[in-house]
RNA sequence: GGUCGGUUGCCCGAGUGGUUAGGGACCGGUCUGCAAAACCGGGGACAGCGGUUCGAAUCUGCUACCGACCUCCA
């Protein structure tokens, strides 16, 4: 039985669904204002296996991951002012332009990631109307005061209800004595209550209206309006990166608590922050290096381009909750041990089934499954299927064999573990037109005439072919019955 | 300063009171016309000092170092 980690009681505990057969997840997607990074891949890849391993177990799951493009202050020189309109200002392009530009190669990040589409992607700036009510609605139950055109949560007052910071462990009392005084917050009542909607400067071009003034919402509001909207007052399962804990996944929880009067979310789920060189990879940090310029290697920190398959695996070879270092030689390694991977793959789909088994084959499926179950452990379900490739790899050395049940049951299991749960793409995914397909024969016509001069003893010509094809990019295997190649 | 977490072999990274993590690198062997791949074998590890225990990398105390959050952040 599944297991994950909840932070809200800071241990494992067994999931149990509020609708049987349904699971509601929601996880904090990006805010689109530039372009994803490694950082980014680790929350999308650690909640794309939370679903698929979901749907593997049979639930019916739906999946909420927004797109946050308006809501998010700067606490800088432009105080107020949103991240989206600033950006849009800069490049003399409209707010929603930017929007859609990083969307898109958000979008196109992801599929080359293997992650999943959402069931919903719900963009804040499209549940305006929601968030104006979600805030009235705090505001009536009166843990919420308008001040100068804004709205701002009053935490002192809900905290003495709720308990504000269950989430991150902190009660009001360390807040207090922690919360650094910002510039321009006199109009709040204290400098940790949190703006629920915020009037609009001037200059500022991303703006609505609203019962208090032109203006925008707060930029936790989003989350607890959609998770809401789309998933019920209460569901089971809200993720994050952990840096989100505080403030924002509290503020969400004081919204929502404040609003409805009781808790939405049953599991909260973290994932755990990349660091390079031991730091957080972060935009603050200007230490990021954006996908793009891992699948282009265009970066000073790249020996190489690195495929997504690559960036993927190197995420699963970690634990969600644990930090993982990024380095160019651990990237290599992960390189290297995918490449094996898909190797094995290839020739378990050519194995010939025999009449016994001679290797051990039995419990894979359960295994990977008892990893998974125990808080998805992906690098344990990894270091089975690197057990079971080892038996693999002898049969295609022709030094064991495998009864056709066995071999089925091999390839299933490495189909629903490895591709479809870790979504792993182990087939080549380029497409089977004519065009590749004449050029694979052709390779292959290649090779046998090697194969040929071999069988002649022709050395000088069998040499000269796989040569020849080594200096075009091509890797040249010879095997027991013929010859594997690729590009 | 407060809260939380971490410190595992050459590298990346699991694990958890007694039994091989796995991957990469390296060394030796098998196979092979050569090479590559594959397979077999190998060395090396649990930050330091105490405590509990028949037994601790695993529980506990202290020390040292590192990080995250406390401000936008995945």
């Amino acid at each position: 039985m599944l297991q994950i980690y909840n932070t809200l009681s800071r241990q494992k505990e067994f999931f149990r669904p509020i609708h049987e057969g349904h699971v509601g997840l929601y996880v904090c997607g990006p805010t689109v204002y530039g372009d994803a990074h490694l950082g980014h891949a680790r929350p999308a890849i650690t909640f794309d296996v939370l679903y698929r391993y979901l749907m593997q177990l049979g639930y019916k799951v739906r999946y909420v991951r927004n797109i946050t493009d308006v809501g998010h202050l700067e606490h800088d020189a432009d105080e107020g002012e949103d991240k989206i309109a600033k950006k849009a200002r800069l490049e003399q392009l409209e707010p929603m332009e930017v929007v859609q530009y990083y969307t898109n190669r958000y979008h196109r990040d992801m599929e080359a990631l293997n992650v999943l589409p959402p069931s919903i992607e719900p963009h804040a700036s499209g549940h305006i109307i929601e968030q104006i009510n979600f805030v009235q609605k705090i505001l009536d139950k009166g843990y919420a005061y308008v001040s100068e055109g804004s709205v701002y949560m009053d935490v002192e007052k809900y905290a003495k209800d709720f308990p504000y910071g269950k989430l991150s462990g902190r009660n009001l009392e360390q807040i207090k004595t922690e919360t650094r005084e910002l510039d321009g917050q006199a109009e709040k009542k204290h400098s940790y209550d949190f703006a629920l909607w915020k009037k609009a400067s001037p200059e500022h071009i991303m703006h609505w209206p609203s019962p208090w003034s032109e203006g925008f919402p707060g930029w936790h509001m989003e989350c607890s309006t959609m998770g809401t909207k789309y998933l019920g007052e209460e569901f089971d399962i809200h993720g994050g990166g952990m840096d989100l804990m505080f403030p924002h996944h509290e503020a969400e929880i004081a919204q929502s608590c404040a609003a409805l009067g009781h808790d939405t979310v049953h599991y909260w789920m973290h994932n755990n922050m990349i660091t390079i060189a031991g730091k957080k990879m972060g935009k603050s940090y200007h230490n990021f290096i954006t996908l793009e310029q891992f699948f282009k290697g265009e970066h000073e920190l790249l020996t190489k381009p690195f495929s997504p398959m690559t960036i993927r695996f190197f995420i699963l070879m970690a634990h969600y909750r644990s930090t993982v270092d990024f380095s160019s030689s651990a990237l290599e390694a992960a390189e290297k041990g995918f490449a094996r991977m898909q190797e094995t793959y290839g020739r378990l789909m050519k194995i010939q089934p025999a009449e016994t088994t001679s290797v051990e084959v039995a419990g894979l499926r359960e295994r990977c499954q008892e990893a998974m179950d125990d808080d998805l452990n992906t690098p344990i379900v990894l270091q089975h299927l690197f057990d079971s490739a080892k038996a693999i790899n002898t049969i295609a050395d022709g030094k064991g064999t495998i009864a056709a049940k066995d071999l089925e049951e091999l390839r299933s299991v490495w189909k629903t573990y490895a591709m479809d749960v870790l979504g792993l793409r182990l087939e080549e995914t380029a497409g089977v037109d004519t065009n590749t397909e004449a050029y694979k024969k052709a390779i292959d016509l290649l090779l046998n005439l090697r194969l040929e001069a071999k069988q002649n003893k022709d050395w000088a010509t069998s040499d000269k072919i796989r040569n020849e094809l080594t200096s075009l990019g091509f890797a040249i295997k010879d095997t027991k019955d013929g010859f594997e190649w690729s590009l």
